[in-house]
DNA sequence: CTTCATAACTGTAATCATTACAATTTTGTA
DNA sequence: TACAAAATTGTAATGATTACAGTTATGAAG
C-alpha cells in the first residue's frame, strides 16, 4: 500500500516523505472529505512531532499537483478530497457529513456559455441525511 | 422602488430599517453576489455610521428569512444573492467576478438519492471568463 | 409631545481558520 | 562523512466572522 502511495506521489512530482504518505493515506481510506484539522488530530497520534502547518503545506501542495481537490461545502473550514473525478456531494445539516453523489454526466454538460472556459465544476447538496432522517422521525 | 423593497421586507417578517433597506437594495442592484467587505465599503460611503456588524447581522437575518442565499464558491469569505432562484454560478479565476449561470431543470435533477432530503442546490463553476480570455490571448 | 419598552445598531474584543516566515531537521547525493 | 536542498516545525500575523455590552432609534401608549 504504502509502495502504491509513494509511487502515485513521484508520478505527480511530489516527493513522498513519510508525512506525505502518511496524509495521502489518511485520504484515500478515511474518505471523509476531512478538514485539515481532521488530518491533523488523527495523524499526531501517530506522529507526535507533526505540525499542522505541514498539513496545510502538504494539502496545498496536492492541490497544486492535482491529486486532491478543494471542497467548499462547508463554510467554515475547507475539505479535501482524493477523488479527483467528476462527483458531487452532499452535506447534512444535522451530523456535518458529507457522501459523495454520483451524478450522470448530463448533470455537468452546460450549454450556451461556451465564451467561458470552465476548468473546475462543483456540485453541492445540503439537507438531511437517511440516518439523520429516521432519528430526526423518531423525535 | 424604496416601497417595493419594504414591502417585501415585510411580506418576509423583517422590519424595514434604513439600513436593512439600503443593504437589500445594493444586493439587487447591482446583482454581483457581494462579499461583506463589498456591501460595506459601498454604503459607508452614504452611511458615515454604518458599523461592519450591521451588515453581518443583517444579511445573517436575510438568509435566515429566506430572501438571500449563501454562495460559498469564494474560499475566503462567503458571498450573498438576492436571486434565490435555482440557478449555477461562474467564478473567474482571474478577475474575481461571479457570474450567474442559467442551467435547465435536468442538470438540478437527480436519482438514485431518494434517502437523502435535499434542501439546497448549488453548481460553482471556476475557470476563466470571456473577458479576461481575451484579454490572456493577447499576452 | 413625553415615556418607555423593544428592536436596531455600534464599536470593541474574542475566536478561529489560514498564512507568513525564520529557524531547525531531514534527505539525497557526492 | 559533508553539504546543499527540501521538508518540517513553531510562533506570530492576518483576516473573516462572531460575541457582547453599551448606545441609539422606533413606535405605541398615555
Ligand atoms: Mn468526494
Ligand atoms: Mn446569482
Ligand atoms: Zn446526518
Ligand atoms: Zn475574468
Amino acid at each position: 500500500m504504502t509502495k502504491q502511495i509513494e509511487q502515485l506521489l513521484r508520478m505527480h512530482i511530489v516527493r513522498p516523505s513519510h508525512h506525505r504518505i502518511k496524509i495521502y493515506q489518511y485520504l484515500i481510506e478515511k474518505r471523509n472529505h476531512p478538514s485539515v484539522d481532521m488530518v491533523y488530530q488523527e495523524l499526531v497520534r501517530t506522529i507526535p512531532t507533526l505540525s499542522k502547518t505541514t498539513v496545510y503545506n502538504t494539502l496545498q501542495l496536492f492541490l497544486e499537483k492535482g491529486i486532491v481537490i478543494m471542497i467548499t461545502i462547508d463554510e467554515n473550514e475547507t475539505r479535501y478530497d482524493a477523488d479527483t473525478s467528476l462527483h458531487g456531494h452532499f452535506r447534512c445539516s444535522s451530523c456535518g457529513k458529507i457522501f459523495d453523489i454520483r451524478l450522470g454526466t448530463d448533470a455537468w454538460r452546460l450549454d450556451g456559455i461556451d465564451d467561458f472556459e470552465i476548468n473546475e465544476s462543483h456540485i453541492y447538496f445540503k439537507g438531511w441525511c437517511p440516518e439523520c432522517r429516521k432519528k430526526g422521525a423518531l423525535q
